[in-house]
RNA sequence: CGGGGUGUAGCGCAGUCUGGUAGCGCAUCGGCUUUGGGAGCCGAGGGCCGGAGGUUCAAAUCCUCUCACCCCGACCA
């Protein structure tokens, strides 16, 4: 392809709006352009990147036994309301009408159409396992769609559902799904981990998350180099750590004026005592129930650990308002001892004593206090997000580091939540009628093109990994008008093209220095430099993007050279990830 | 949803407070020079100032409404 004769807008200046790297560098390098909020066009080299991760994708799917269908983007709302979901999904879920009148969304997700699918289409035990899935665009309207393409409106997700007739085989079927995904994240050159998921109002199941490492990932993971744990910070558990005392001795338990304080923090530095020796109380309020929950001062809630606590399918903090008219006491007062509200306590307080809390009276705090004692001792539950150094839950040896990541692959297993509630039947072998339970594994397909960036990037512009770049090979011409040039680079490309490989050939009649920043901004994992003082010589100029070294390579030797050292580049192992 | 902000040439912005009919840089087009890391000089084209309504002799500028986009927050008492 010619860079002279395809949309490649490279910009020179940095995005204001944009604020992580990748979403400035899709930009730049003019992969997309933004058509509304959350919403972009794929420019013809982003285009080539996406249809590089569906490929990788497509084949892994299809060795791992998947059907690929393409169900509809738009959905009769009939199906949603069969489901449930019409009532549950909220404003996420893109509504509207046609012009009949009748309710349609555009699908955040499939569940329903594929359970529909196969409800009128197998009929017998026979037919399963069935694993079918798609690659289509999806929209869920967020309600702040940001970082470009990362966490946008409209995206390109690969869903796939699985059906089996009992527990044993749904488990080989997620098994070979998890399999599958280490092998498409490891062939798109990215460093990645799979984690232990919350599984959410469903429950019970299992759940993993498949993230790629990156500082500007929205979500935390919780990983034990010791012995493989990893969960996300939602599910993340931790050995109960120590209980520290804010003091050596513990006295009678008293009250003292601590006039305008609020945080936690303000208390802690007028009574000069640690965090650690601290309880916070926070007014959680959840399906018509209010609890107050009792925490370390240090430690933050964890809400769906509260929810999962409480056997509901979602709790919410209540405003200070709302918190105080639940409790009776102004917030940044409340305490355990005479609360009014049932209490929950983190299990990390169980051995805490001598602790400072509210007094339940506004402006005043308790020293001293002491479970059973002052205190009647309330339920425990792990109810607080871990942080880095706490033990490891599994091997109780290595602490726990906290990194940041990008979610860009979830395999979740369903049960019969959908099949049960549309009634989908097939015989069994004995002829009996029976309800298949289903996995479901999703894949962020647009998401991996701006994550291998974030991991894949210097000052000077992306680094693709052979796997997603665009082409394989930039040929950069230092001046399209001469003729030995132009026939040099030419026989190069059809040599490489004969092979296989992916070349962009620079023919701009540009500034050579033009050209060697749009080379480095686009990131091909080979430049090479024809014409100039190298061709004065008989040879041509070969670079690995991300690479200082420059090799001066004898053009009739170039299409072998190059051919060899694509080769060699083939892949990144990446399978040294934690087996599950 | 709450708060803040921005819409003026393809892109980035100034002009708005204090009303007088639109400007700068980059990009584009032409010419000359230059040519191994985002060139220099000269010249040219391009904007119903997001939209609607109002005030006024006169509106990018003031008023009202509206649309779009961006940022922060929406979990710590």
């Amino acid at each position: 392809m010619r860079f002279g004769t395809t949309l490649i807008p490279t910009l020179k200046e940095t995005p204001v709006e944009a604020r992580v790297e990748s979403h400035r560098l899709m930009l730049r390098a003019g992969l997309i352009r933004q058509l509304g909020a959350g919403i972009y066009t794929w420019l013809p080299l982003g285009l080539r990147v996406l249809r590089k991760v569906e490929a990788i994708v497509r084949e892994e799917m299809d060795a791992a036994g998947a059907q690929e269908i393409l169900m509809p983007a738009v959905q009769p709302a009939e199906l949603w309301q069969e489901s449930g979901r019409w009532q549950k999904y909220g404003p996420e879920l893109l509504r509207f009408q046609d012009r009949g009148g009748r309710d349609f969304c555009f699908g955040p997700t499939h569940e329903e159409v594929v359970t529909d699918l196969v409800r009128r289409e197998l009929r017998s035990y026979r037919d399963l396992p069935a694993n079918f899935y798609q690659i289509q665009t999806k929209f869920r309207d967020e309600i702040r769609p940001r970082f470009g393409i990362m966490r946008g409106r409209e995206f390109l997700m690969k869903d796939a559902y699985s059906f089996d007739l009992d527990e044993a085989s749904l488990d080989r079927s997620y098994r070979g799904m998890v399999d599958a995904y280490h092998r498409i994240f490891g062939r798109c050159g990215l460093r990645f981990r799979a984690v232990e998921a919350d599984t959410g109002a469903i429950g019970g199941a299992f759940s993993h998350e498949f993230h790629v490492l990156a500082e500007s990932g929205e979500d935390v993971i919780a990983s034990c180099d010791g012995c493989g744990y990893a969960a996300n910070l939602e599910k993340a558990e931790s050995v109960v750590s120590s209980a520290i005392a804010p003091h050596g001795q513990v006295g009678s338990m008293r009250q003292v004026d601590t006039p305008g304080m609020k945080t936690m923090e303000e208390v802690a530095a007028f009574l000069g005592c640690a965090l650690t020796g601290m309880v916070k109380s926070l007014v959680v309020e959840g399906e018509g129930r209010a609890l107050q929950l009792l925490l370390r001062g240090d430690h933050e809630l964890n809400l769906v650990k509260a929810a999962n606590a409480l056997g509901v399918g979602s709790v919410q903090l209540a405003d200070p308002v709302r918190a105080a008219e639940l409790s009776g006491v102004p917030v940044g007062s409340m305490g355990p001892v005479g609360a009014r509200l049932p209490l929950l306590a983190d299990r990390c307080l169980e051995g805490l004593s001598g602790w400072v809390a509210g007094a339940n009276a506004d402006g005043r705090h308790l020293l001293d206090v002491v479970w059973g004692r002052d205190c009647s001792k309330p339920p425990w539950a792990d109810l607080h997000n871990v942080v880095a150094g706490d033990l490891c839950p599994r091997c109780q040896v290595s602490p726990l580091r906290l990194d940041r990541g990008i979610e860009v692959g979830h395999v979740f297993k369903l049960g019969d939540k959908y099949t049960r509630a549309m009634k989908v039947t097939v015989q069994d072998a004995d002829g009996r009628e029976k309800i298949p339970i289903m996995g479901c594994y999703g894949i962020g397909v647009s998401r991996i093109v701006a994550a291998a960036i974030e991991q894949n990037h210097d000052d000077n512009g992306i680094v693709w990994p052979l796997a997603l770049a665009p082409f394989a090979v930039e040929i950069l011409l230092v001046n399209p008008k001469d003729e030995e040039s132009v026939g040099v680079a030419e026989t190069l490309e059809k040599g490489l093209r004969q092979v296989g490989i992916e070349v962009l050939m620079d023919d701009r009649d540009e500034r050579l220095g033009v050209k060697f920043k749009d080379a480095d901004l686009l990131g091909l994992p080979f430049r090479v430099v024809v014409g100039g003082r190298s061709l004065k010589e008989g040879a041509v100029e070969v670079q690995r993007r991300g690479q200082p070294e420059k090799e001066r390579i004898a053009v009739e030797n170039g299409v072998t050279h190059l051919i060899a050292r694509v080769r060699a580049t083939d892949g990144v192992d990446n399978f040294k990830n934690l087996p599950l």
